[in-house]
DNA sequence: ATATATATTTAGATACACCTAAATTTAAAA
DNA sequence: TTTTAAATTTAGGTGTATCTAAATATATAT
């Protein structure tokens, strides 16, 4: 069975709203996700619930299937592979990524990305940190905890961010924080819960519990 | 001014059919190219008509405007470097790379298709042998000819084929010629126009007329 | 429990890219 | 030059993916 592109993208979105199937989605959600308006996506339900990727009762939500969910990781594989493509070879910045590997996620080509994937030399993660799923859908994905979580003195990793809207990587840039940057909790003010963190053992740098909230890190 | 992934297939078989916009072309003609019937062309050429793509008079057939050729440059270009990547970094056999390349060549994203073009080392060809144009869509074209035209005793080196046809292409594979090759005729047979030909110094090997009139060489 | 608000779906349109069948125009043959 | 054949276009229709506006179902509040 095939999938459009638009039934590709639908199904993408629900999988992540629906936190890999395990909450129930609303439409009104969706529609929000995908830029699109309610009544397009009821129309989209139905054409997923008849190809069965969900299980669709109307007015009551909606439940990815397995199969749902395999597409979904296929294509959410894909995008990851194009990504770290983009970043490692093409020298795109991770703020550049997003929209292009939304293009490229719906090229057609098993054999593309068992090559890709190899000449990515089978990369684990994507450039923000994201788990990338293996051919069969599995994903190992990284303990992680919240920044803003971590105790004074505590050390790690920065290994992926929450909101990875073009914005926020930007700042993150412009501070000097990014993916892979080794980092200590300095200190944590008790009055907002802001922090102090040093950045590669060299600079130091101050963000609010709502910056910290966004990014990932793995402990060590 | 944009065109949908459908106007770029019609404009790039209308380049290619017209020879870079020398000659006008057939509705029919067209059809046949793009596995499609008469009456879609017709539709879709009032539709490049009035994108000023083509200059278009029903029952007198149509030439590429100046933008139109600008157009299908570019989609040309992109159909070759993403030929060049699946070859030269993803290991892809000549002949499995145009039915992938059809579908990347309308990712949109100039600042992708710079960064190919730089990665990749600026090709001036494609596997095939065909030139690659640049960004302003010029094309520095190899002066070649066809294998079934030389001499006994001249040389050269395989450049380009006619027909990149999938089963062309096997076939030349599997009796060990390539783009790339060098190659020297040996012999001709008056009689059927038939030629003796050393491939890379060592392998001799036999083929009719109309196999080697598919065959573009660069003399040397 | 009834009224009100919110969420969701249906109804009816539009644009794209295609189709078949019929009409029309141009070209070729008698 | 008229007839016939071939090429091309128009008319009308299909499926996909979208929209707005209206209807309906569910959830919340009085």
């Amino acid at each position: 069975m095939e999938l459009t592109t638009a039934e590709e993208n639908y199904l993408k979105a629900i999988y992540h709203l629906s936190d890999g199937g395990k909450k129930s989605v609303a439409t009104n959600d969706i529609a929000a996700e995908m830029n699109t308006k309610p009544a397009s996506v009821s129309d989209m339900l139905r054409k997923l619930g008849d190809k069965e990727v969900i299980e669709y009762r109307k007015y009551y939500g909606l439940q990815i299937t397995e199969t749902g969910k395999r597409f979904a990781l296929q294509t959410i594989r894909k995008h990851r592979l194009w990504e770290v493509f983009l970043v490692e070879k093409l020298n795109f910045a991770w703020d550049e990524v997003h929209e292009v590997a939304e293009q490229l996620e719906h090229i057609q080509s098993t054999l593309l990305i068992q090559r890709l994937d190899s000449y990515l030399n089978y990369p684990k993660f994507d450039p923000h940190g994201d788990p990338i799923p293996d051919e069969f859908g599995d994903v190992r994905a990284r303990p992680r905890v919240q920044l803003n979580e971590m105790e004074i003195d505590q050390t790690g990793q920065i290994v992926a961010v929450k909101d990875s809207s073009a914005a926020f990587l930007r700042y993150l840039d412009k501070v000097g924080a990014y993916i892979g940057a080794r980092i200590k909790v300095l200190d944590k003010v008790e009055f907002d819960g802001s922090l102090e963190i040093l950045v590669d053992q060299k600079k130091t740098l101050f963000m609010s519990k709502d910056v910290a909230g966004n990014i990932l890190v793995l402990q060590s």
